[in-house]
DNA sequence: CTATCTGCAAACTTTTTGCACTTAA
DNA sequence: TTAAGTGCAAAAAGTTTGCAGATAG
């Protein structure tokens, strides 16, 4: 159990009552590899015996996402929801529109941009995401 | 009417019966500096005495998004779509996070960096969406 | 012990759908 | 004339909330 002893600890640091569920989904998101929503989430918890309602699962989640600890995003289209850890390494995704998979890419190219956003409009950048759709590796091969 | 013929003109290239609700919700689409939401659009029409149902609202826009006229965004803490005219110049969005107004920006930074990815993952990129939060001009003067 | 978390059921918001009627071409 | 568009009301899907009971610290 020492995941568990790591997720008592963040949510120690931020102050957050460490709960069966706020350990649980923090493991569920660390361990997936794309992005997922709020039912995804309850049916893998359900998968594991794990008793919890929507409620909840939305409760802890919107904790999650104002403490920092979770990233909240939406693909257009689908009007739910996905949620992620917020790797505090800087990343965007690949998103699939064959398998809608949804890959993390390290690293960021936009550092100038956001510079000459600043001197052109007055606009004082504090954050930015990117998404980029195209055929993954898999699906390329198809 | 010289407006309404044009979007007239642009309905009939994509075979699109022409009629007075997609002009109406195209017109107003292009007017509007920034992406509004299926309500904004049923309320604005009514404004003008253009009778509507929110179904049709819905129905034009998804056919305006097959059609690539019309793009569809999700902001993330925001449960509902925005839309706006595809302007066929790329450009990329900036969102103050004070205010909510999102404001478009023309030009790309990113095409090297759609090369670079291909090289490495083997993904090949259809396209990509840009989002920059921050203050925008107003709010930071406050 | 007590503030916080949880489950349930109900409410709310956004979006979709079936069907009868209307309209563009 | 007729295939496509529309309004209405009802349903679906996603998310939020009030309240009574459970639990972490």
């Amino acid at each position: 159990m020492e995941a568990e002893k790591i997720y008592r600890e963040i949510l120690r640091k931020r102050n957050l009552r460490s709960t069966r569920h706020r350990t649980a989904i923090l493991a569920e998101l660390e361990k997936s590899r794309f992005p997922v929503s709020a039912e995804d989430l309850f049916i893998n918890l359900k998968e594991k015996n794990i008793s919890i309602s929507m409620s909840t699962v939305y409760r802890v989640l919107d904790t999650l996402v104002e403490n920092g600890l979770v990233i909240q995003s939406n693909l257009p289209g689908a009007n739910k929801a996905v949620y992620e850890v917020n790797k505090k390494e800087h990343h965007h995704h690949l998103i699939c529109i064959k398998c809608r998979n949804m890959f993390s890419v390290e690293g960021c190219p936009l550092s100038e941009y956001e510079k000459s956003l600043e001197n052109r409009f007055g606009f004082s950048v504090k954050g930015h995401t990117l998404k980029i759709f195209g055929y993954c590796n898999e699906c390329n091969k198809v």
